[in-house]
This record gives structure tokens, C-alpha cells and sequence, in this order.
DNA sequence: ATGGTGGATACTCCA
């Protein structure tokens, strides 16, 4: 049985809600990874989401900031989440669905000076990534089925970015964060799915920032959500999409989906 | 070197 998953950086489910609905509708997948809701796990629209096609849904979610969310057409079991730094600050949930573990993640951003010295925020986002690491090789990741989602804040490869050059010393495209992620990928045995469909050097961007309000028109754009499968699920890959135009929406998110197809 | 915009919150933090 196919499976089409999604993954979002939504930025505030509650502002989001109508967007979530029309991207649903053109690409059906069958399960969606959701990061950034901002809301609580209380206030989270089940009933909305269920009108839309999504009655199952695993949520952890706190007031103001983070908060994250697995909805689904298909019943899922397992449903699970872990803290991370040792903060319960919302950034992972995971579930058992269509015969694979799908874990959702919304990593640090990190601040804006990349020096872990001096910004604390650049501390927590390595030791968040050296984390996951840890945990995939300790778990055994790569010996299951498995797909990791999310924004992982982080633009590893030098196409991932506009500017390689001009970006290589900002936080999200730092050579200690290329580096933790290629970490990550060894110690769970994981694919960079849409690098496996579109390799470099071809630009592939998930995020253009609000900032500078012509970073879309100039694609000035970062990859920083991503897709992972582990070995198992290589020749299951179908095709992958990344959903520019919900970012030509009105009021969009900063980031755009990315959906992978597994058979 | 700096500032730009958006979301949640409550006179400021985070991205």
C-alpha cells in the first residue's frame, strides 16, 4: 500500500489552518508532520483537521512557541514522544504508520552568532543534533523501517543555500552544523530523500525568509526541512515534491512542504 | 554593519 508523507513548518497552526486545508486537498498525502503549531495540545483543531480528511493525530504542543504534530488519514499505533536537552520544549513526536516508525522533529534554530561560547541557543541546537545522533545508533535506527521528518534548521550541502559562499559563516549553513548532520545520517543509516531524486548541484530550498520581503521573487532560499528513510525504505521511494506555491499564498509560512511517495 | 517581517504575547521573545 503507498504511503505519502508530508512534513511543514506551518508557523502557527491557528493562522495556518485554511492553507493546511488547501495543500491537503491538492496533495492528498496520508500523513502530515506539522512543526512550529504554537499552541497547546488542548487547543489543537482535531475536529477541524478530521473535517479535512486527518481524524487521527498525535500532538505535543505548549503555549507560544514550538509544538509539534503527526495528523493522519490512516489509523497509526506507537504513538510517542521524547524529550530532548533535557527541556519538555514540544520538538518531537513519532508514530507507527502504513509499516514504517515516522518520527517528526522540529530542531533549534540556534540564535544568529554561531559560536557556542557565546550564544547559548547555537549550544542547544549542536547538543540537539549531537543528541539524535546518539539516539539513532543507540536505537538502532537503521536496522528498522524509518522515516525522520522535519525542520532540522539546518541547510547541510552547499546547494541548500542561494549563496554558499556568502552563507557559510551564518547559523543554518555552518560547517560544525553540516558537519552534526552528516553525523545524524551515518549513525541512523538514513537517506537524504530528496537529494536522492534531485542531487547536486541543483538548488533545492525549502524556507525563504520574511526579512526581506523579495526573498521569494529572488529565490533566495535555504533547504532546511528535510526527509530521511532509512535503508530498508531506499527502493521504496517513489517520488518526492516540494510544494513551492504554497509560499505564493497569501500570508504563508516561511517554509514550504516537502512530500515523499514510498511504495 | 545593519535591518528587514511575521507570530504569540502582553509591554518582548523567538524565528
Amino acid at each position: 500500500m503507498p504511503l505519502r508523507i508530508a512534513t511543514w513548518n506551518v508557523n502557527s497552526l491557528r493562522q495556518r489552518i485554511d492553507h493546511l486545508a488547501r495543500f491537503a486537498k491538492d496533495h492528498e498525502p496520508d500523513v502530515i508532520c506539522l512543526q512550529e503549531i504554537k499552541m497547546t495540545t488542548e487547543s489543537f483543531p482535531a475536529e477541524a483537521l478530521a473535517e479535512i480528511g486527518y481524524p487521527h493525530a498525535q500532538v505535543h504542543g505548549q503555549k507560544g512557541y514550538n509544538g509539534v504534530a503527526i495528523i493522519s488519514r490512516r489509523r497509526f499505533t506507537k504513538p510517542d514522544r521524547r524529550v530532548w536537552c533535557g527541556r519538555d520544549d514540544c520538538r518531537h513526536v513519532a508514530v507507527n504508520v502504513g509499516g514504517v516508525e515516522l518520527h517528526n522533529f522540529y530542531v533549534p534554530a540556534g540564535g544568529d552568532i554561531p559560536d557556542p561560547e557565546r550564544n547559548d541557543k547555537f549550544a542547544h541546537k549542536l547538543q540537539f543534533l549531537t543528541e539524535m545522533a546518539k539516539w539513532a545508533r543507540k536505537d538502532k535506527l537503521a536496522e528498522r523501517k524509518a522515516v525522520l521528518v522535519g525542520d532540522l534548521n539546518v541547510a547541510p550541502l552547499e546547494n541548500d543555500v542561494w549563496n554558499h559562499k556568502r552563507l557559510r559563516r551564518n547559523v543554518g549553513h555552518t560547517p560544525v552544523e553540516a558537519e552534526h548532520m552528516a553525523k545524524l545520517w551515518a549513525a541512523g543509516g538514513l537517506i537524504d530523500a530528496p537529494r536522492h531524486f534531485i542531487p547536486e548541484p541543483e538548488q533545492l530550498f525549502t524556507w525563504w525568509g520574511y526579512r526581506f520581503p523579495q526573498a521569494f521573487a529572488k529565490n533566495y532560499g535555504w533547504r532546511l526541512d528535510h526527509v530521511l528513510v532509512t535503508e530498508a525504505l531506499r527502493k521504496s521511494m517513489k517520488k518526492l515534491t516540494i510544494a513551492r506555491e504554497t509560499r505564493t499564498w497569501e500570508k504563508p509560512s516561511d517554509h514550504v512542504p516537502v512530500v515523499l511517495d514510498l511504495k
